[in-house]
DNA sequence: ACACTTACATGATGGCCATCATATTTGGCA
DNA sequence: TGCCAAATATGATGGCCATCATGTAAGTGT
């Protein structure tokens, strides 16, 4: 059965959202095709419609992910409390894609890289921007240094089998880089 | 055929070796059995023989690695420089088992999420211990900082398809933490 | 030396999965 | 209103892989 034009957009979307979710849970190679399009409501026979193959769907993925999930407008000082918080650890689904999958997509297509690397760079010079410095090129080594040491944190604290040493790993880690947050 | 004990134990460690790589290079969903059987330079019909499944194979790969692979006595500068090197960012068969697999390993076996919990304990006292400093809980704090913008500054560095950019992620990463790394 | 054990090789088996072929139904347009 | 293209559904196909079954030859203890 045909839909609509903007039914088959939606549809396209919601396979987005539904690879995002299984991707950043259980990693691009355990989740099949027909288990996202299952996932998105539809069967796997649609799927070579919307996509060329799943590296392009990993790709677009990523791409997708990255464009939804702006940190809006929040002060540094919130988004790290955010970040480093056993919430965000355990929302793995709904949490930040870099640190749920950047260590998977460095064996990816060199589409999925580029489109992993180019929300590495906004996500640098955002955060760079909201160190209120004077001194540009600081800004941005703290900026790097910064968001090395979340994505670590988060990482770590999601391998931990330990819930205490994974909380313990988030609130040192918050507190070893809070002393120098502000500028 | 049938080989002397110390052979057979010779040939796991063997074994032991290769998925130590290839994990590390791949992760672990892409490699086969067959594959790691032959790096080590066996068929896959004795790999039962072994182990008794491959996330067996995956849980001891990770202790094995984690036992061999001790920073030995240098100093905390010394150890900062060579993990934020290029050469280690570019050596991922040989480098960092937590840098590598601990995104991975959090969606496998118990057992291997165990293993990966038992260094990540090692490693933040070890360093924690490195660390020159009278007051033991915040050497403890600053440890678990420092690992952890240690492995999301090689994750990131490895997950960039720009050289320049994932060079200067080593490098911005290790000039921001060295302004504190001294006590 | 012999019998027996056992480590490894060769060769299935069954399941999962990406991708493709074909059928069906319904929007979009004349 | 009715034709046609296209979006999904259903149903292969071929490949890879974990695991198992069986053969074989060489260690091992008596």
């Amino acid at each position: 059965m045909k839909v609509s034009r903007e039914q088959m957009q939606a549809n396209r979307l919601r396979i987005l959202d539904a690879a995002g979710r299984l991707f950043r849970e259980r990693g691009f190679a355990s989740v099949s095709v027909a288990e996202v399009m299952q996932a998105a409501g539809l069967t796997h026979g649609g799927f070579y419609g919307h996509f060329a193959s799943k590296d392009d769907l990993i790709a677009q993925t990523l791409a997708h992910i990255s464009e939804g999930g702006e940190t809006t407008g929040q002060g540094l000082d919130a988004f790290l409390d955010g970040y480093l918080s056993p919430r965000h650890r355990d929302g793995v689904a709904q949490g930040c894609p870099m640190a749920a999958l950047a260590a998977d997509t460095r064996r990816q297509t060199p589409e999925a890289r580029a489109a992993m690397t180019d929300s590495l760079r906004s996500q640098i010079s955002r955060i760079a921007a909201s160190i209120s410095s004077t001194d540009a090129p600081q800004a941005r080594q703290k900026a790097i240094g910064l968001w090395a040491s979340m994505v670590g944190a988060v990482i770590l604290a999601r391998t931990a089998d330990d819930e205490a040493l994974s909380d313990e790993i988030l609130s040192a880690t918050r507190a070893w880089i809070g002393d120098r947050a502000a500028d």
